[in-house]
DNA sequence: TTTGCTTATTCGCATATCCGAATATATCCA
DNA sequence: TGGATATATTCGGATATGCGAATAAGCAAA
């Protein structure tokens, strides 16, 4: 895959990566992943206000990342593709990845020349 | 992979969704994709004033992404794993896919029962 | 040490984002 | 139609984020 051009990567940015900007909205992906919910089982699932709810479908529904069909008076949500979630797994392996080398930092087995950035406990 | 605790989920958000929340940002990781780069061939490849791009190393750095190693006078950047370009090439692909689908409704293939979000013209 | 080059940091401000609270809209059913 | 349930939207304020400008800090060569 070429590199991105400023237009693609600005349309990348705005349109996916701010769509996992935000935990709650992870939390939801991940929940729409489970099984496909209305409002009401979101609600309920993450323990958060319903207009924080349906504020949050609304920016990954706009970003057509989850689609809403509506079942008489509730709105069902489920996630466009699965693909959304293979990318956040793989940023968890990532996050897995750098601890463990910085957990290996700490114990000492490499520390050689590279300039290291924060650590963080787990 | 299982479902993420809440606590890896924040930490998933903080260390890595968020590393990938802003343009520049993107568009440095492509360029130390490209070939790793001093903070002067960054500055000068993005047309980006260097404290900025200085500040959005130190993020990167901070969360592990990027590894500096200093050369003499000058700090140079390189990606600690391209896994991270997977990732952004994985959402460039949901990005097109989801920009076909609608291209596809606005030429009336299927505007069935979904409620869609916002359409983007590219 | 002084000078010059390179990179990092700080400060203040402008903008963006998120949330709680209140309210509006939509759908169903009696 | 009117009431009940479910979902969406708006408003205001608090917090976070990014940038320009200025400056500090690190390193090399003389």
């Amino acid at each position: 895959m070429a590199i991105p051009s400023l237009d693609e990567l600005d349309l990348l940015h705005s349109h996916i990566c701010t769509a996992v900007g935000d935990p709650k909205r992870i939390q939801i992906l991940y929940a729409l992943y489970e099984q496909p919910r209305n409002v009401s089982a979101l609600t309920e699932a993450l323990a958060t206000p319903q207009p924080t709810i349906s504020r949050h479908l609304t920016v990954l529904r706009d970003r057509s990342i989850v689609v809403a069909k509506r079942e008489g008076q509730s709105v069902v949500y489920s996630l466009s593709t699965p693909k959304i979630i293979e990318i956040l797994d793989a940023m968890r392996q990532i996050l897995r990845d750098s601890l463990d080398h910085k957990s290996n930092l700490l114990a000492n087995e490499d520390s050689s020349e590279a300039i290291t950035g924060e650590t963080i406990t787990v």
